[in-house]
DNA sequence: CGGCTTTGACCTGCGC
DNA sequence: GCGCAGGTCAAAGCCG
């Protein structure tokens, strides 16, 4: 099902997307193109089935394949066996990566989508509102969050589908530079690279 | 009273 | 230059 360079997870009612851009173009996120569109989520779980979707919105940024991006403890296992299973690691922490030419921190971006009730999941991190705006072609307003831990400027924005809105939209933006406050992480250190990478996690014992 | 949400205003980038 | 759309700011109000 994985592939390196574009992922797609179909785990039950939830769609994860890791998508990398400019993988040979090196252009993805200067020209802020990226693919239109591409077949992947299945509603019912049929994967004989899939939903087109348009990504191109939430996939304007290059995902660098080395990123230090750190998913979300909600993401589960799913995404972390996908991810190493095709020789992704996961650093935790680390430097921010340039946009070629210019002095802008890159931006790394994961958006998955799932069937609830609210628009609010709970991935172990605390969030403060910060906007809410209408889209243009949808009736469903946006909802922008930033972390609201000290010195952390990773945003998320929520939405709900247009075409069904019991399936919400969520996309991070950014890398934590702490970890969940929820979440107990275990770590491996990689002499040669000096970095650690998560090879674990669970929620703390003490929640 | 502190932290959070709400919401209108403002800023910025982009296309024409 | 202008208008539009997306993103962010910040004051006001709400709530525990």
């Amino acid at each position: 099902m994985a592939a390196v360079g574009e992922l797609q997870f179909h785990y039950s009612d939830m769609d994860l997307y890791f998508m990398p851009h400019g993988n040979s173009s090196g252009s993805g996120y200067e020209s802020g193109s990226a693919s239109s569109s591409f077949s992947g989520p299945t509603g019912d779980g049929n994967s004989d089935n899939p939903i087109p979707f348009d990504l191109s919105e939430y996939f304007r940024d290059e995902v660098s394949m080395h990123s230090s991006f750190l998913p979300p403890p909600y993401m589960d296992n799913c995404l972390f066996q996908a991810m190493q299973s095709s020789g992704i690691n996961l650093p935790v922490g680390g430097s921010v990566s340039r946009i070629p030419g210019t002095d802008k921190p890159r931006t790394e971006r994961i958006a998955f989508r799932m069937k609830s009730v609210a628009e609010i999941i709970d991935d172990g991190f605390k969030w403060r509102k910060y906007g809410k705006k209408s889209v243009k072609n949808s009736p469903n307003p946006r909802n922008y969050y930033k972390c609201s831990t000290e010195g952390c400027s990773v945003k998320k924005r929520v939405e709900r589908e247009k075409d069904d809105p019991s399936y919400v939209i969520t996309t991070y933006e950014g890398i934590h530079n702490h970890v969940s406050p929820s979440m107990v992480y275990y770590t491996n250190h990689d002499a040669e690279s000096g970095q650690y990478y998560v090879s674990g996690y669970q929620i703390s014992p003490g929640l």
